[in-house]
DNA sequence: TTATCTTGATATAACGTTATATCAATCGTC
DNA sequence: GACGATTGATATAACGTTATATCAAGATAA
């Protein structure tokens, strides 16, 4: 096993200059074809790859961008990721993704990690409840960075939100023309930003049609918290008509609990869920929920980073995605108005 | 704003020299208490973090390990992913994910881009049909790689599989003892290896019943095509009482398709599924299947990368993870034996 | 011819670390 | 009190690139 060649290695093989086999290898700098076709002819043979961490360090140019997001398995970011990617990797960067798991501690120890290895920037799902420190970090370290669907309180970065508030609202208006009127609004944890956007538009439309009542149910976003809490909030609110939902996921499991007690989604309970994954297309009765459009979102996050590159000083842009309500077979008037 | 901190700014804060600084920061070499407490207060004070390129490239220290695999959205391999994060973290390495979407040019692009960035490792799906110039790519730069699911043709790398032969041998087994004869495969790629693996389980479990009727049918692995194919399958093949899927999706949608024409997987067409993804307990009904045990994959992978990077020359080593059958509502005796 | 420009290459230094060698000062020992 | 050993620090060089300056040789122009 020889050892890996380096520019070194390749100049004299090709018998040429370290910094002309740089400049080929590069495609810069005043080379004639002959030195050009001698030194790109070594490198093939030597299987040359060039140390990005020498070259980055010389040169200050960063080319990957790390994505961390707080779930990796979340098929709304899974589809962000690929639009992240398609775009960045047409302008040469490398996209690698970091997993916090939602938690402080993980993001901390991934954020240092991410930091030590100067990469070019940093898009970013803050995880819930993080602190001040850990936003400090990365401003002193003065990192491109661009927030998406979670925005942080304690600094400015460029951020791309969704259209949260005016989505519940207009679904909790077509709840609401349907004759609805005992909406509750379910899952998400207490201290979501992004869920009190949510709860907001709900409030709102609530309040236009006269109702104050708003009952707000508190619940992991996941099936089978769906699944679970569903019959706990029926018990203590039997009256209620229609459920406004913070996720797909806690949707189906909703549809799924009431199903199990003989009811069906959309005649004996309006149900909309929020994100349209494709399992809600596929699920049986269709969910009706809030179409978002993740990889236009990942787009438009590559964008916004190239742009906080090429420029670090220019003032923070905050900009939201268009929702969509998407209706299915599990909204209907209220069983009790026909 | 000022520049950002290196050790020779650090060590002037602190009134020492450089290598000294960076003794104090790594805990190694011979240092008074006094001026290590003189150094660590500079260093929070500037927020110093090192460099990992520049340390590495001296060090050569690589403390950084990619994932490259086929699927980012893949509940399996996310369950994966965590194993080898919570293992390998606790080593003190960065672990960062790549996705090659099973594409050879993007995996081709990815893994250029990861040989340049010189990690310390890559654990590895191989996209369908990798060539044998990716596979070389990575030999001649002698990068500690493990893989997994999919094993190379080409080279020989350390393996982590599953034991896929016998799992479906198993699954088909069982189906026999219910008294199913007319048993069909269903899903996955025609060139998939795994597949060829678990058909062979398939075809030697039928073979031993005296049944020489190998039905094996190809489809995506997803959810739609379940539902999708399960009506031309039964079109072509109406007598099949059992189906062994190759994932839990196609499985799942192929449950949804059975239940539209108004028929009951289980009573009507067993189904065994392949993951044990979480949606396979909560669908109704909850689907049979193979369960792997993807976080012990993980932590296996993260322990295999650890030795191969500690003696590279080591020879190759290859396991397989055990699986179980996991029986719920989507398997019965077939309905015309009662 | 001489001065200026262009071409194609190279020499040198720098990026931010860490490994190795070195060194002065203090310590213990006989 | 002379000697080697230990302690705590530093000087220097190296990792593999690329930016900048420089340079010789030939081409062009006055």
């Amino acid at each position: 096993m020889t050892k890996k060649p380096n520019l070194k290695t390749l100049a004299q093989a090709a018998g040429v200059s370290v910094p002309t086999a740089s400049q080929v290898m590069r495609g810069t700098g005043r080379i004639s074809e002959e030195t050009r076709k001698k030194v790109l002819k070594a490198a093939e043979r030597l299987h040359y790859v060039p140390d990005g961490r020498a070259a980055s360090m010389r040169s200050g140019e960063k080319r990957e961008i790390g994505m961390l997001i707080h779930s990796i398995s979340n098929p709304f970011n899974a589809e962000v990721i690929s639009g992240v990617s398609d775009h960045l990797e047409r302008h040469g960067y490398l996209v690698s993704i970091l997993d916090s798991r939602d938690d402080v501690q993980h993001q901390k120890k991934n954020l240092e990690a991410f930091i030590r290895s100067s990469r070019g920037g940093l898009i970013w799902v803050p995880a819930h409840d993080t602190p001040k420190t850990t936003i400090d970090m990365l401003r002193t370290h003065s990192i491109p960075t661009v927030t998406f669907l979670r925005q942080s309180k304690f600094a400015q970065f460029d951020h791309i939100g969704l259209k949260n508030t005016e989505a519940t609202y207009t679904a909790t208006r077509h709840l609401i023309d349907l004759g609805h009127r005992r909406i509750v609004y379910f899952g998400g944890e207490p201290h979501s930003d992004v869920r009190q956007e949510r709860i907001e538009g709900f409030k709102s439309a609530m309040k236009e049609c006269g109702s104050d009542q708003h009952v707000v149910w508190d619940a992991p976003d996941d099936k089978s918290s769906g699944v679970n809490e569903l019959h706990q909030l029926l018990k203590q609110h039997p009256h209620t008509t229609a459920l406004i939902c913070n996720g797909d996921m806690i949707a189906l499991g909703a549809c799924f609990a009431l199903q199990k007690t003989g009811k069906a989604p959309g005649k004996d309970l309006s149900i909309i869920g929020f994100d349209d994954v494709q399992d809600a297309a596929l699920a049986t009765p269709a969910l009706s929920t809030i179409s978002t459009h993740p990889y236009e979102l990942g787009t438009l996050l590559a964008k916004t980073i190239l742009d906080r590159i090429a420029d670090p000083l220019q003032p923070v842009k905050t900009s939201q995605i268009e929702t969509q309500l998407i209706l299915r077979d599990t909204t209907a008037a209220p069983s009790g108005s026909e």
